[in-house]
DNA sequence: CCGTAAATGTCGTCG
DNA sequence: CGACGACGTTTACGG
């Protein structure tokens, strides 16, 4: 990776057009050629950036230090121009391939312990299936009640309004094949949003709060992921 | 913003638990506290990070070179420790503050271009208002069709599900509102995918594809935003 | 500060 | 390779 420093102007043209007027910046150059420029603050999102695949070449080099231009392109027809005015460093390290980040809590996991333990959400409940399949996508779980009757399960993290109008198309859906109708839905998540528990009870939809902590606390400890 | 190139092992805990093996990698601190770490590929995002405001302190400092840990927190309780075995490079630069970024040509663009050519929709519709407000929201453009009805335009740069779900939330609305109804919808996109145009189609949505270089061209020139 | 919608989203997974 | 949904989404905008 190439890291330089440099007073410059940057220029994108692509899916819009961006321009970054005259200023001292980060420029990172990543080893498949993709390219960052960041300022000191914001967040992680670059000002400005090319994502791999792309190339990168460059124009009216007269000099090591003299005012040159950055040209990265790529299939699509995007392109980042860096236009260096003065480069105050420069390096280049070799990190290697990345072993890679190994992730736990997120909703994947979620579902594993709630599937795992269905009886939480009432009992005599039991797990038909997780990622039950239908024409439109999978239902993340379908359960019977203590009476056997069918109940889909959405699950989110942070329940919001786009997770409420998903369960409900798939109980339009179930509740067209006569085998398993009724079905009822249940929305559960971490985190309800007020607006999500409005639409989900004009629905019928019964909103359920997820106690990670719990959930994992009464897990099997040998399934840890690591 | 210091930009130090160093082996090293990351954790972080918050909203998930996420773990970085022992490697070489690049690590932004800005000069707000928010700290990036990076490995040579992947897109902009990085591999592990913490966000404004954040706050690190430096643990088990047993001189310069020595192995160290880094340990960024927030308000929230999210901690990312970086443990530091070995430093390749630590470099500090003043960037001073960025003037900032000047975009165009986003969806905001889009529904002024169609705004502007509303008859290209249809011929003889004519424009009622931009951003026409609702209880729950602004619809995108506000028309009227040949015979005087009102049409709800949701414009978009992809057309997805989610889109074709805000657009009949707002046409449910609207059509509860005796002095404009009947409201139909049109969902116009840069580009829409199969499955929001057979939702659009099962909710008597027309789907319309935009042609924004076509939009441009027939668009007044003088109007250029930069 | 909360809530919603947009994003050059990016990233995984699965067909 | 494309479609689809999740994301520690982040970010901008309005009430």
């Amino acid at each position: 990776m190439r890291i330089v420093v440099a007073r410059c102007v940057v220029d994108y043209t692509g899916k819009l057009t961006a321009h970054l007027p005259e200023a001292v910046r980060v420029i990172m150059i990543k080893s498949d050629g993709s390219v960052l420029v960041h300022a000191d603050g914001g967040s992680y999102k670059p000002l400005n950036w090319m994502s791999p695949p792309c190339t990168l070449r460059v124009e009216g080099d007269g000099g090591s230090q003299a005012p040159q231009t950055w040209v990265v392109t790529n299939k699509a027809g995007e392109a980042l121009q860096i236009h260096i005015l003065r480069i105050e460093h420069d390096d280049t390290h070799d990190l290697g391939v990345d072993p890679g980040l190994i992730k736990d809590g997120v909703e994947a996991h979620l579902q594993a312990l709630l599937a795992d333990q269905i009886e939480s959400l009432g009992a005599g409940w039991t797990l038909v299936r997780r990622e039950y399949p239908t024409a439109i996508g999978p239902v993340d779980i379908m359960a019977r009640d203590q009476r056997g009757e069918f109940v889909a399960i959405e699950i989110k993290r942070r329940g919001e309004i786009d997770g409420v109008e998903q369960l409900t198309r798939y109980l339009e859906l179930l509740n067209r094949d006569s085998t398993i109708a009724p079905v009822r839905g249940v929305f559960a998540a971490q985190e309800i949003k007020p607006q999500a528990r409005v639409l989900a009870s004009d629905r019928d939809i019964e909103c359920r709060v997820l106690d990670y902590d719990a959930l994992r606390g009464m897990d099997d400890p040998t399934a840890r992921l690591f």
